[in-house]
DNA sequence: CGCACATGCAGCTGA
DNA sequence: CAGCTGCATGTGCGA
């Protein structure tokens, strides 16, 4: 399961960020994203001169891998890599907190996986030279951890067919007569010398990573191989040889040689067309900042079609781009003549200065290499909603408002991050990982990469996170977070540069962001299937791997095997429309009862009692309760169209262990999700409902709601009083008489046909 | 008529 | 014997 989701997210990520300055991305799956291109050059000893900035860069590399990546793109806290954590949720974890924290861990470690395909002109190298030749050298860095999850490792298999060549170190590298260029562990790949830096910020216009998988390192070390023996043999490469070389390189993955080569003939006139038609305008300088990942590089080849053309298409496109864009935006830099050196990173992306700075991100949600890691036991661990005694839970981390929910908040987690470090709110580490990294399902990491993209569009308005916690839309577009200006101009002028995307990138933007939005609604599916088998090979074993993952429900219910549902249940779901301005209400019959003010009131109530209107929840189902549920059986029968479409599924007749997670009092209920046989049928229950019935004073007629939290995938049960006004207590409703059929669906209780006292006050 | 669901009730367990 | 568990049956609604 786990391993279907997190490369769903993956997937997803990468949408939305492949294309990015050196800098950044924010989703790169290692896990795919291992192998990030890169395209600049490698820098030779003797260039480190003229790269300062860029050594900088190195050095952060050498640093922290780790915090390239993340740096480099910027924190979509959506990212549903979590979906790994939802996949986490269900993904084996045998030990709770152990498991969290160890993820947590690996999760830093993976993330220095990133590795990049560094296309690099060997401008500077031929300019030294006497400009005789152009190398293209392919860093391919891994990191050794990188590849935890097994299931990853079975995707990258399936996709690259090689499933090694994540793990695997490869390193590319293509005609870098001098050195490779490795930093830490980190291979960079060079594929173009002379060309200057792209700030891609808005890559996302020119490709949609979305697709994007893998790569495959065998093929990148034999095409470094490849690379090399032309070097050598031909050391003064031409242009030409340059623009084979990063058509090689461009083409890559697992194609053969022979396909290679011809692609690269063909890049290669491409190219060398526009360096003819360019040259003027465009120096290597400019050509050497062009920096593309890998990965993105395929994914767009992919979306344009995949194959030679799409290649084509491709350097095209971006040189396109190099020779409207960014040359455009050095010139204005340069007029600038700010005194800062030209950092690519930052001038790129902004991201970066996250990342350097903070290499703590490692959990940063884009990361494909660890899903799990997201799942940093210290997030949950403070998350009061687990907490099994409701006196005892904590109350919301100061400066940090959002607790579970926001933690999922995209931007809480990216936007401080990658803005700057100087917002106060800054969640701690822990939090950001667990966030983004963690749960998110795949359908928000779709929406997050499209939040991200809006950022871009957007980041010029700033908003400081925390004023605005309750206004986290969920997958809506409408983000109100935009990301904090930086507080230093390079940071804001990174911005701006970020968002000087043309008219045509965000109308690809947006294309992408629907096809996003779709691409997750059937991921959501098959991630249900996936659970679905999962918990028929082992309900017991399953819940304990869910629990695993939730350090908070462990420590609700410790010594008690909960099963946390995996968001999978909700993203089968239809993807509700969240609100637009608030969260809470997740899903537009969350509250058929509840109307205007009523609805007002609920949600008020609902902060009052801790209830974070932050947290992406998604309505799942609700019941409108009889006699026989409130009655001492402790037991509440749930409709079955429902418990089937969004529970999980079951496969024994005893069910399973599920925790709700009370929203009203943020008390966790170990509750047991089953099924009678009933007339070749099914009659589905939810069990051990007596206390929370009883704390919650629910009577016939009141009823109660089911969510799931999108982001860790666990449930949420909600009781909800419906009593006539100046009734004080006791709404008898003529409960026999009225049959929930449609109360219990949600499209139901959008008709109204939730038993809807005159006048009703929900307590 | 079939389905979903409310609940009646038999059987079992443990105090 | 109370309480719980699980099944069976009755009821209402929709196809």
């Amino acid at each position: 399961m786990r391993g279907v989701q997190q490369q769903q997210q993956q997937q997803q990520k990468m949408g939305g960020e492949d294309v990015h300055a050196v800098g950044g991305n924010e989703g790169n799956p290692s896990g795919f994203d291992d192998v990030v291109v890169e395209v600049e050059r490698v820098m030779g000893s003797e260039e480190r001169e003229m790269w300062l900035d860029r050594q900088q860069d190195d050095e952060l590399l050498d640093v922290n891998d780790a915090s390239i990546f993340y740096g480099d793109f910027p924190p979509l806290p959506d990212f549903p890599c979590m979906s790994s954590s939802s996949s986490s949720s269900s993904t084996p974890a045998p030990v709770k907190a152990i498991a969290c924290s160890s993820s947590a861990s690996t999760a830093s470690s993976s993330s220095s996986a990133a590795s990049w395909a560094v296309l690099k002109s060997d401008a500077d190298e031929d300019m030294e030279r006497k400009n005789n030749g152009h190398h293209i050298h392919l860093h391919h860095h891994h990191h050794q951890n990188y590849i935890q999850n097994s299931h990853q490792q079975e995707h990258h298999g399936k996709v690259d067919g090689t499933p090694a060549a994540l793990s695997s170190t490869a390193s590319t590298e293509i005609p870098q007569p001098q050195d490779q260029n490795v930093m830490d562990g980190v291979d960079c790949t060079d594929v173009m010398e002379n060309f200057g830096y792209m700030d891609l910020i808005d890559n996302n216009d020119l490709f949609d990573p979305s697709s994007i998988f893998h790569h495959d390192d065998t093929g990148l070390e034999e095409f470094q191989q490849d690379q090399q023996n032309q070097q050598q043999q031909e050391h003064d490469s031409t242009q030409q040889q340059l623009g084979q070389q990063v058509g090689a390189m461009m083409y890559s993955k697992n194609e053969d040689q022979t396909q290679e080569e011809k692609a690269s003939d063909d890049l290669a006139m491409v190219f060398l067309e526009w360096l003819k038609t360019n040259k003027e305008t465009v120096s290597a300088e400019d050509l050497r900042r062009v920096k593309i990942k890998k990965a993105t590089i395929e994914c767009a080849a992919r979306r344009l079609g995949g194959g030679k053309e799409a290649m084509k298409q491709l350097l095209k496109l971006i040189l396109e781009w190099v020779q409207t864009n960014h040359l455009q935006r050095r010139r204005i830099k340069e007029s600038a003549s700010n005194n800062q050196p030209d950092h690519p990173y930052q001038y790129s992306n902004p991201n970066n200065l996250n990342s350097s700075s903070n290499p703590n991100l490692n959990c940063n949600p884009i990361l494909p290499s660890e899903p799990n890691s997201c799942f940093s036991q210290p997030a949950w661990v403070p998350q009061p909603a687990y907490t099994t005694d409701p006196e005892a839970a904590p109350p919301p981390l100061p400066g940090f408002t959002p607790v579970v929910g926001y933690m999922g908040d995209p931007f809480a987690n990216g936007a401080p991050n990658v803005t700057t470090h100087h917002h106060p709110y800054q969640p701690p580490t822990d939090y950001q990982v667990l966030d983004t990294a963690q749960t998110w399902p795949p359908s928000q990491f779709a929406l997050a990469a499209s939040q991200y993209n809006s950022f871009a569009d957007n980041n010029l308005h700033p908003a400081p996170l925390q004023q605005q916690p309750s206004a986290f839309p969920g997958y809506v577009n409408q983000y109100p977070y935009h990301y904090v200006p930086g507080h230093n101009n390079n940071d804001q002028r990174l911005l701006r540069l970020g968002s000087s995307a043309t008219k045509e990138a965000r109308k690809k933007r947006m294309a992408r962001q629907r096809r996003f939005a779709s691409h997750h609604r059937n991921h959501g599916h098959h991630h249900n299937n996936q659970q679905s088998q999962l918990q028929n090979q082992s309900i017991d074993q399953h819940e304990r791997l869910v629990n695993g993952n939730c350090v908070a429900a462990a420590q609700a219910n410790p010594g008690n095997w909960v099963y946390w549902p995996s968001v999978a249940g909700a993203l089968a779901s239809n993807p509700p429309p969240v609100l637009p301005g608030d969260a809470t209400m997740v899903h537009p019959v969350d509250q058929p009862t509840m109307q205007g003010q009523t609805y007002q009131r609920q949600v008020a109530t609902d902060r009052r009692q801790g209830w974070k209107p932050e947290k992406n929840l998604r309505f799942l189902l609700q019941k409108v309760l009889k006699q026989s549920d409130v009655g001492n059986l402790g037991r509440i029968v749930l409709p079955k169209k429902e418990a089937e479409t969004h529970l999980p599924e079951l496969e024994a007749r005893d069910g399973i262990s599920i925790a709700m997670e009370d929203i009203g009092t943020s008390r966790v209920w170990n509750m047991r999700y089953r099924f009678w046989p009933n007339n070749k049928s099914r009659m589905y229950l939810l069990e051990n409902t007596g206390d929370f019935v009883r704390t919650n004073g629910l009577q016939e007629g009141d009823f109660i709601v089911i969510y799931s939290d999108v982001k860790c995938g666990k449930y949420l049960i909600r009781g909800v009083k419906v009593r006539q006004s100046g009734t004080k207590s006791e709404t008898k409703r003529p409960g026999k008489s009225q049959k929930n059929h449609h109360t219990n669906s949600p499209s139901a209780a959008v008709n109204g046909s939730l038993p809807t006292p005159i006048t009703q006050t929900v307590k």
